[in-house]
DNA sequence: AGCTAAAAAGTGGTCGGACCACTGGACCAC
DNA sequence: GTGGTCCAGTGGTCCGACCACTTTTTAGCT
């Protein structure tokens, strides 16, 4: 038996979730005027530093457009925000959007062909053993949650193979919405986990077939779309 | 004669670059403790409200990691950090970095080819015609400049037309590391502008044909990568 | 009345200093 | 070794004040 950690959330983290589930959630228009930041602390019986602190955040996220002087706006966070806000837009009520769930798939399937082409054509013999390790490792797992870790663990093994230190910075905020609802994520992987497009596409990359690594991964990419359906 | 606007820079976005700069030059290691806030504080001569507010800020922008009581210690951005530091460290020193952008371009190239194959998937003609509105914006556009934002106004509606939400916020990150370089990356749209691509993409899309609108959309990408080689 | 410019009110930005919450190491008792 | 206590250091929150900037109101003039 393992403990998870306790949660602790700091003030100015709690203000930033609740603010941004409001404007994620519609309850707050674009183009609207936040309360002032003392008018916010005074609601949440906060000091003011506590909220500056959260309009921070929620300007990192592209959320709000904070004006000297002029008030804090509320952005369409569609045309603002960056991929940074993708994991609490994937899950807004603790459970997945099947839309937005299709779409990030989709997306996800297309960025694998193009990883397992480029690792194809640029990786070296020890980087290739590398990618067959993490594969038995994958094969090897025991639990779901065991086999989760190691799919993922493979895929960025792939992606450094690549060499595109973009599709890097790419994955990691792809990581991130995984690792934010990895319950939920974790159904995917609850059926038969079939290794097969792994071995092809391990396969092909050895023998520097592009072509052939693309297809494998993007079969692999399709499979995880067809269990959602 | 015209002006550019002088650059206000707020106290906590100058330490915050300060800093950036430090960890993404490599003049700070991965998994270094930074000064502690007092310290820092003392350095810059600044209170300390105005350096949490720049540890915010690279904090979210996964560059270091803050521990309550235990310091601030700065991270493997190649492996934590998101898109949202792509705008820095394409341009590190105000000059582009030629196997950044070989990434950069090499992934867009996918992109825009998938954003193709899912428009004319998608694309309802009350949209195509909006695209071949952008489309003619794009020919009839006077300077460089104009041509390059008319450009991206064209691929934005293609996004809009793939129906792809994530990849919409996708673009946005994008987006942003084109408006953080707008010089540097006008030196794309000097020589000849060649709109023949879009305008395959765009009949393959009203006929909704999907691999040929794929194709065309790689094709331009490759043209932006044939200009910088 | 209508326009302009000064004044006021409101909002975000910075400051200084105090205290709370947490971490990590030193030291001690068992 | 193990667990406990203590303590110095660090980040988190609070308070209240003032500065910089924007928006609105007001006063004054034509």
């Amino acid at each position: 038996m393992t403990f998870k950690p306790v949660r602790r959330l700091k003030v100015a983290e709690q203000i930033a979730e609740s603010i941004r589930e409001a404007i994620l959630g519609g309850s707050l228009d674009p183009g609207e005027n936040l309360p002032s930041e003392r008018e916010l602390a005074s609601q949440f019986e906060v000091n003011r530093s506590s909220v500056r602190e959260a309009m921070l955040r929620l300007e990192a996220w592209g959320l709000v457009e904070v004006r000297h002087g002029g008030g804090t706006r509320v952005t369409d966070f569609l045309t603002t925000a960056g991929l940074s806000i993708l994991p609490f837009l994937i899950a807004p009520a603790g459970q997945l959007d099947p839309e937005m769930l299709r779409d990030l798939l989709d997306l996800r399937r297309t960025l694998l062909g193009f990883t397992g082409a480029r690792a194809a054509e640029h990786a070296t013999p020890d980087q290739v053993q590398e990618l067959e390790r993490a594969l038995e490792a994958l094969e090897t797992a025991g639990s779901p949650t065991a086999t989760q870790e190691a799919d993922f663990a493979f895929f960025e093994v792939l992606v450094d193979l690549s060499g595109n230190r973009v599709l890097g910075l790419l994955v990691n905020a792809f990581r991130r919405v995984y690792d934010t609802n990895r319950e939920l994520f974790g159904g995917l992987y609850l059926g038969d986990f079939d290794t097969e497009p792994h071995r092809k596409a391990v396969e092909a990359i050895r023998a520097g077939d592009a072509a052939t690594a693309e297809s494998a991964m993007e079969a692999y990419g399709a499979v995880a779309m067809g269990v959602t359906a």
